[in-house]
DNA sequence: GCACAGGATGTAAACGTTTACAAGGTCAAG
DNA sequence: CTTGACCTTGTAAACGTTTACATCCTGTGC
C-alpha cells in the first residue's frame, strides 16, 4: 500500500536512500536513518518484492508441480521442499496435476509466466512431457522429483524404480510365492508404475516365471472390491499382490478384508513408497520405502544450486538414492494349499493363525 | 526472456499493439496480427506476470498457510483450495508453519511482501495470533480455515469444534463409557484442539461427570507408547479416548495393539476430522468428520469474492459448516469387567468377540 | 590554503507491462 | 468537398524498486 516514494517524502529525504537504509546497502546518517524509521512504522510500508522482482530479473520464488496432494508420499516431498526453500528465503508457488500431462504443462507454463527463479517437478512421463520441452526451452533451472532422469545431465531426485521393484518381487518370490500380479493406479498415467512394472516383470523372468499383465485400478475409486474380485476364484488365483504405491495397497487391502480374505494368510500384499500410514494399519504394510521427505529437501537444494551456479550440483545430477525393503505383516508366506477366496471361505482354511499374532509377537 | 520491446521491434510496430494483441484487448489489421504472431513463436516471447503485477497492482496469486502438510487434513484442503484457485486463474504460494506462531507470522509477512491478492490461514490460535493482526492492518482480503473466528466479521471457514466434540462424547457416553481421557497433541499450539476439549467436557459435565484434564501427546514422536502406559493400568483406567485428531488418534491404537490392548474391546478411540485412513484400518475409526477438500474449496470461493467484493461473499461469513458423527469399529461398547492390560492379560479377557468380527459381518 | 579522499545523499534510468490520450487513415453522410 | 465517425496504431506515463553516476560536504594531509 505504502511505496518507497512516501516514505521518502515523510522522512524528507530520497527513495534512494530510503532504499538504501532498507537494505542496508550503505551508510546512513543517524539522523536521517531515525527519519526513515519513523516513516516506516508510521505508514506500515513493506517493500514491494514485486518492484524489486522486476528491478532484480529474480523473484526467489520457486515453482512445484506434483500429481496430488492426497498421496502422502507427495505432500510430504512438498513440506521437505518447502522447509528447505522456506529457509533459503524462497517463496514456493504450487500446483497440482492431478496426472493429467496438460494440466502439467499449463502448471509449467503459469509458473514460467511468473518467472520463478526454479521448477521441481513430478510429471506423469518424463519421456513424452511437453512440460519438460517447454522447460528446457526455457533454460529454467529444473529438478525431476520421482521421475528419472529422461536425458544425460537432467537433474532428478528418485530411487532406482525398476531396482526397487525387482527386490521387492525377490522378496516376495522368497515367501514362496509363485502367482503374482502387480496392481497399477494410473498406469497409463505414471512412468514410475511402468518402470516398477518392468522390474517386477524382470525378476519374475529370472526366476523362470511368465509375468502376468499389469492389472489397472482406478485408485481414485475407493472401493475397488469388483475389480479384484476376479482375482480371488480359482485353483490358479494370485497369492500375492504387488501394488505400484502405497495408497492402492491400502484401499486394495481393505477391499481384499471386506470380500473375506485374510492379508497375508490368504493373500500378500505389498506397496511401494513407503508412507507413515503403512505402519500403522495391521497387517503393517510391507513396502519399499523411499525417503519423500528428504527427496523434496535434495531437489530443493539441487535446484537452488542450480540457480545460484554452483558447479558441485551437476555432479552425481541423476544418481539414484537409497531405497529400502521394509518387511511388514502384509507379505506372509505362500499358503500351501490355495483355495478360493469368499463365501464358505472358513471350511476352508489351512492356516489358523490368529490375525494380529504376527505384530504382537 | 524475450521481452514485449522484442516481440514488438520484430514485428514492426510499437510494444502496444503487441500488448493490445495479446491480451485481445483491440482489434488488430490481420497483416500486423499475423506479424505479431510470428514474432512471438520466433522469440518465444511470454508475458511477464509480474511486468503485469506491476501495472495492475494486483498478482492474481493467493497465499495459504497451514500447520502442515503431513496431515491428510490439511493436505486435502490445500489441494481444494488450489483447485479452485486455478479454476480462476489463480496462483497459490504455500506456506507451512509447523505449528509454530513466529513461522506463521514471518510466512504472512512474506506473502504481504509478495502482494499476494488474499490470504487463507490455518492458524495456531485465532485469538492470539499476530499474523492475523498483521492481515488485518494491511487491509488484506483473509479467510480463516479451520479456525473458528476471533472476531465478528471475520471470515472462517469450519465447523463448530465445541459442538461436535460435544456430540462425539455423547456418542461415547452412549456406549455406557463412564471414565475418558482427552488426549491432545500440540494442546498448547492448536485452538481447536482446546475448543475440543471444552465440548468434551462440557459433555462430560451434562453426564454429571468430572472432566480429567486432557492429556497432552507430541505427535510428532511416532510411539507414543510410554505415555500410554500410565494410562492402562488400574480398575480406574479410562475405557475410552477422546484424541483430538485423527492422525493421533491412529498413532494412540498401534500404540495400544503394541501395548496387548485391544481396541475397542478393551479400549475405545475416537479421532476428529475424518481423514480417509481412518476407513482402512482395523477396526475402522470412529470420528467426527469435516469436509476437509471442500472446505478449502469453499475458503477459496469465499477469498475470491471478498476479492473481487461480491457482497454475497460476507454474508454468512462464520456460518458453520456440518460435520458427520462417523460411526467406526473403534468405538465400542464399555467393558463390563476393566481389568488392567498388558502381560497376562489373555486370562483377563470378559469379551471373545474375533478381532475383525465387527467389519466382515 | 589547497587538494583530495571518502562519506552521505540525490538524480535518473532501467526492469516489463498496461492504458489514457493522441493521431493518422478510411469511409459514409451531408 | 467537408465533416465526423470509426478503426487501427503510436506515444508516453505509470506501477515500485535498485543502482550507476553525480554531487555536495567534511575533514585530513601536505
Amino acid at each position: 500500500m505504502a511505496n518507497i516514494k512516501e516514505v521518502a517524502d515523510l522522512a524528507g529525504c530520497s527513495i534512494a536512500t530510503v532504499s538504501r537504509h532498507v537494505n542496508g546497502a550503505a551508510p546512513i546518517s543517524v539522523e536521517v536513518r531515525a527519519r526513515i524509521e519513523a516513516a516506516i512504522l508510521q505508514t506500515g510500508y513493506r517493500p514491494s518484492e514485486i518492484g524489486r522482482s522486476l528491478k532484480r530479473q529474480a523473484t526467489r520464488t520457486l515453482g512445484i508441480v506434483v500429481p496430488s496432494l492426497t498421496n502422502p508420499v507427495f505432500a510430504l516431498s512438498v513440506s521437505g521442499f518447502q522447509a528447505v526453500a522456506r529457509r533459503h528465503g524462497y517463496n514456493v508457488l504450487i500446483a497440482t496435476s492431478d496426472y493429467d500431462p496438460a494440466i502439467e504443462a499449463e502448471a509449467v507454463e503459469t509458473f514460467l509466466g511468473q518467472s520463478v527463479d526454479g521448477l521441481a517437478l513430478t510429471v506423469c512421463d518424463s519421456l513424452s512431457s511437453p512440460a519438460l520441452a517447454t522447460i528446457d526451452a526455457g533454460g529454467k533451472p529444473n529438478v525431476l522429483l520421482f521421475n528419472q532422469a529422461d536425458m544425460p545431465g537432467r537433474q532428478a531426485v528418485t530411487v532406482d524404480n525398476i531396482e526397487a521393484a525387482r527386490a521387492m518381487t525377490d522378496a516376495i518370490l522368497a515367501e514362496g510365492h509363485r502367482r503374482i500380479v502387480f496392481l497399477a493406479g494410473r498406469f497409463a498415467a505414471s512412468d514410475r508404475s511402468r518402470l516398477r512394472y518392468r522390474g517386477f516383470a524382470a525378476a519374475l523372468a529370472q526366476a523362470g516365471l511368465k509375468p502376468p499383465l499389469p492389472l489397472e485400478l482406478d485408485f481414485l475409486d475407493a472401493t475397488p472390491d469388483a475389480a479384484l474380485q476376479p482375482l480371488l476364484g480359482g485353483e490358479n488365483r494370485p497369492t500375492a499382490l504387488f501394488c505400484s504405491n502405497d495408497v492402492l495397497a491400502l484401499g486394495v487391502i481393505g477391499a481384499l478384508k471386506r470380500l473375506g480374505a485374510r492379508v497375508p494368510d490368504d493373500m500378500s500384499v505389498v506397496g511401494f513408497d513407503g508412507i507413515d500410514l503403512g505402519q500403522m494399519v495391521e497387517p503393517t504394510l510391507c513396502t519399499v520405502s523411499q525417503p519423500a521427505r528428504a527427496m523434496g529437501e535434495l531437489a530443493c537444494e539441487r535446484l537452488l544450486a542450480t540457480i545460484r551456479s554452483t558447479p558441485e550440483a551437476a555432479t552425481d545430477a541423476a544418481r539414484f538414492l537409497a531405497f529400502d525393503i521394509r518387511r511388514g505383516g502384509s507379505l506372509g508366506p505362500a499358503p500351501r494349499v490355495v483355495a478360493a477366496i469368499g463365501a464358505g471361505q472358513d471350511l476352508q482354511r489351512d492356516n489358523t493363525t490368529p490375525h494380529n499374532k504376527r505384530e504382537t509377537a
